[in-house]
DNA sequence: CATGAATGAGGATTCATTCAT
DNA sequence: AATGAATGAATCCTCATTCAT
């Protein structure tokens, strides 16, 4: 119970502090919006003093960076549950199960699901450490290798046309069924479309399936 | 007639000026982005003292939201040229031609592109007047009627699949090819999926048509 | 009709355009009160273009003081009327319908009530030629004359103390009635009093009309 | 215990900058007037940034409502005083003592002065939290029943007509007399009534209570 | 004379970040 | 480690006044 047990109990409170305030910011962030947040709210609702938050973050950006990795993490988590590695599933059905557990994840997590859509460009990556900035790409990429695998293995079983990269299609299916959530995140573009988010993303999956199947 | 002329050169002079500093708005906007954008710098840009951007736009965001409206009449011009409404094309050579215009309007004016793009949720909504949101509506929707156009015709000639309403397809249509372009916008995206923009938006409208056309 | 003609027509004109900027103004300041009043307000609503009010008014506060002006005219007709020097009214009479008509005064006048209630010290004696202070220290004696000429009147009948003078009596006399206007005009102090300003001002009046017949 | 002492401490250090910044303020209220002040100058004056001054106040409204609460309670101090609860004096010298307290304040706190008559309407009462102008009406009634509780005694000994409410001679004597420092404290005014402010005072002092203990 | 577009010096308020305790 | 008071640059917007036409 020397040194080492006694770090790692600070560690583990570390983290917990962490934590903490990270819960109090995805609240905040979802209750009043990633621009009207600010940092004396994050403070207010970890019930910590401001000046606390800095000594676990360097900045405002990094804590929603932070959550980003944790919302990454969560859909990691959706994304494996659907892939379900050992269980005897058929490629196609994988990819079914993958959309699925992706708008699940839509649905369940939503202010996750903000978090992600909101990083527009430039400023991000700019007021986010490099090594930071790196590990959000790698574990971006965690889920959709996922989808490769499943795209590969559907391939293999000869269920999708066989000139396509696995690869390629994880990039086709990923990119059009986050069209459909995130047109349909957007209050302006939701009423343009007119139709339920969940049969739009129904139809764009089945379509694009039918699709990869043909000749 | 000499005042006619003269008011007639007036409300000329006073939409340059609308135009001056429109223009100047957007390529703050494009340079340092929106969240950073000023007024000030808007005026710097065009030139002109802080105060009369105020004689021109009611608010910041109001400015935005013009810039917003250019950006729809242009897409809407390039949308209805690849119509080609006198030509006699078929429904999918619209569709395609479509679906080209749309990536050129991206490539050409990423610009506005990105600004159609970044109107993050409500915030807008709440700082914009109802007249100027329901035209904003009102000529988004004008694009959108252009591919379930052509979508109709396309199930009219019996290429599409005739169980899918029109409007369907188009939303479908729409949603996974902005998709593709929504992901490439993002820096950290981009780098995830690391394939040619254009091949995967290639790839994805090819892949819809096909399950389109799908019994 | 040579030079002398056209120039009084001008002449007349331009006060013409001075009462109308006068009466814009009178109806802003009473609507909006006159700290929220702006100059494009008065223009607006006199139908004439900003640049205009300065052709007749070097400043926004002149505006102002030739409003003042106007209202201590108003007030002086209604105090001479009530004066009625053709008229054989006995002096107390004549305080009594003096006071009377300034209440009418506060009554049907409000906006000039309160644009004389309005004048917080320095800042108007600063920002108003020596002259135009002048002419409005000039056109107030006028109204306390008329209370001092009764109040005289008064004491030659033998139904005012003698020992005072009647200058002072007129003094004491609006200072009091004032005070009960001013009270009863601010919101905050008319909850305080809670009586009607009518009562409270017919009060003050007889209690001083008594107390100025005491021995 | 410690901690007690501490946030005692830390306490009161708060309420002594917020003294600090009121202090400014009403220095800088009483130098420039209350219109002109800005909240920078009221920080300059205080030596502390200017974003200090909105951890204490949450607007510059506040911060005259507040500075308001302090010239009540000071008046209130002259005031009970003057009244002297614990002394055997009659109604009608407690009353002039009342008078000669209500002149001394405004002898001796012109800016507490100045700003208790410079409220000018509505503005005001918006700005506020409604709660804050509650207590400013109720610390302002607490001054009223000074005056009201000696004209009662008064009353009740009979130096007072008796079928004048307590509460009416109040109001009458404080209208009145208020009426008097109003008008003085104007410059204009002052010039216009030529008397001093003491004489004047005393005289409708005086009119005032012969006039009340007239049958 | 009249216009009204242009000005630009403020003004109130916010908030990420620091630092003495 | 934790605090939270202090900072002050930044931001949006206003408005009296000027001046070229």
């Amino acid at each position: 119970m020397g040194r080492s047990a006694t770090s790692s109990r600070r560690l583990k409170e570390k983290e917990d502090r962490k934590g903490l305030i990270l819960a109090a910011a995805r609240e905040v962030f979802f209750e009043v919006g990633i621009r009207r947040a600010t940092v004396d709210m994050i403070a207010a609702k970890a019930e910590i003093a401001k000046g606390t938050v800095y000594l676990y973050f360097q900045t405002k950006e990094t804590i929603l960076a932070h959550l980003l990795l944790e919302g990454l993490d969560t859909l990691h988590e959706y994304l494996t549950n659907a892939f379900d590695e050992s269980a005897a599933l058929d490629g196609e059905t994988r990819l079914r199960r993958l959309a699925a557990a992706y708008y699940d994840f839509y649905q369940l997590e939503p202010d996750y699901f903000r978090l992600m859509m909101a990083f527009d460009r430039g400023q991000f990556q700019e007021s986010v450490s490099p090594e930071l900035y790196e590990l959000i790409l790698l574990r971006s990429l965690r889920g959709l290798r996922c989808v490769a695998d499943a795209a590969q293995q559907g391939i293999h079983e000869g269920r999708l046309r066989a000139h396509v990269e696995a690869r390629q299609v994880a990039g086709m299916l990923w990119a059009a069924l986050n069209g459909v959530l995130v047109i349909t995140s957007h209050p302006l573009r939701r009423e343009l479309v007119e139709q339920e988010v969940e049969k739009l993303y129904a139809g764009v999956l089945e379509t694009m399936l039918s699709g990869l199947r043909q000749e």
